[in-house]
DNA sequence: GAACAGGCAACTC
DNA sequence: GAGTTGCCTGTT
């Protein structure tokens, strides 16, 4: 594996951008550094004298995309103004929105419903590890997250070891639309927001917020707006009146992550 | 043991 | 259409 420098620590602040809740797979190691997988791609990340350094077999270029690096953040959220968005905007700063692949997000949120980090973390870790391709870096060994194709075919019994619940179901539903091309994900990157909500919803165990989370870390649609119980709470304590997310226009999403991540921290 | 959790579907009025 | 309830599992 090569060791590159990636970019400044203000454009990407890799503690906030892996714990803000956006990703599943991406764990820290007792010196601060961060173990993930993307694409079949393994890397570590970490941070020294402000800046980023990443040690991957992948093209940087692979990694740019993944980090939306070429999107200028600070630009983009002059738009989010009033002093509570201000405030979780400076907060938030250096979270980056992740270019996650489609059917990772998707299986990874249809997962997320009622249930913890840790839990949801400790289920796409065993899906991985069961049904994953094993990938090899340098020393390290890893799993790949499976393909539609791959769990498609499974019965919900030989999801149970995942402990996943009820959501074991939704897995397989969504895994057989996907592989039987039913359902195109790539497709949906190329529709409007909304259309590509509405094409999810589609299918069994997925609703408003889980489709929403799908087309904004999935589908690179900045504009999707998820709303869960904290962000409820939150815009229903900052804007007693009302809030639409419209009217923070095409990259809604980055300041909803803001919110999110300010919410989750603070309780406010 | 009961209540609850980053949600959804099915059912009620 | 707004409100209620069960759902797997794990935690408090």
């Amino acid at each position: 594996m090569k060791r590159i420098k990636l970019c400044s620590a203000d454009e990407l602040d890799i503690v906030k951008t892996f714990e803000c809740g956006q990703c599943f797979r991406w764990n820290a190691d007792d010196r601060g550094v961060y173990h993930g997988v993307a694409s079949g791609n393994y890397a570590e990340l970490e941070t020294k004298d402000g800046l980023v350094y990443i040690t991957t077999d992948a093209d940087e270029s692979f990694w740019r995309d993944y980090f939306d690096l070429g999107t200028d953040y600070a630009e983009i959220s002059s738009a989010f103004t009033g002093e509570y968005l201000e405030t979780c905007r400076q907060f938030g700063c250096g979270i980056r929105i992740l270019r996650q692949e489609p059917w990772e997000a998707l299986c990874s949120f249809i997962i997320s419903q009622c249930n913890n980090i840790s839990r949801i973390k400790g289920i796409v870790e065993k899906l991985c590890r069961c049904f994953g391709d094993e990938l090899k870096a340098g020393d390290v060994v890893c799993y790949g997250f499976p393909s539609a194709e791959r769990l498609a075919d499974l019965t919900p019994e030989e999801l149970a070891p995942l402990r996943a619940g009820y959501r074991a179901e939704y897995i397989i539903t969504a895994a057989k639309a996907v592989s039987d091309g039913s359902l195109d994900l790539e497709a949906l990157k190329r529709m409007n927001c909304r259309d590509a909500v509405k094409e999810l919803r589609k299918l069994k165990g997925i609703g408003e917020k889980v489709a929403n989370c799908v087309v904004l870390f999935g589908l690179s649609h900045m504009e999707a707006f998820p709303v869960d119980v904290w962000m409820k709470r939150a815009l229903k304590e900052n804007f007693p009146e009302g809030f639409d997310p419209e009217s923070l226009g095409a990259y809604a999403g980055l300041a909803q992550q803001y919110i999110f991540y300010y919410a989750r921290s603070n309780g406010k």
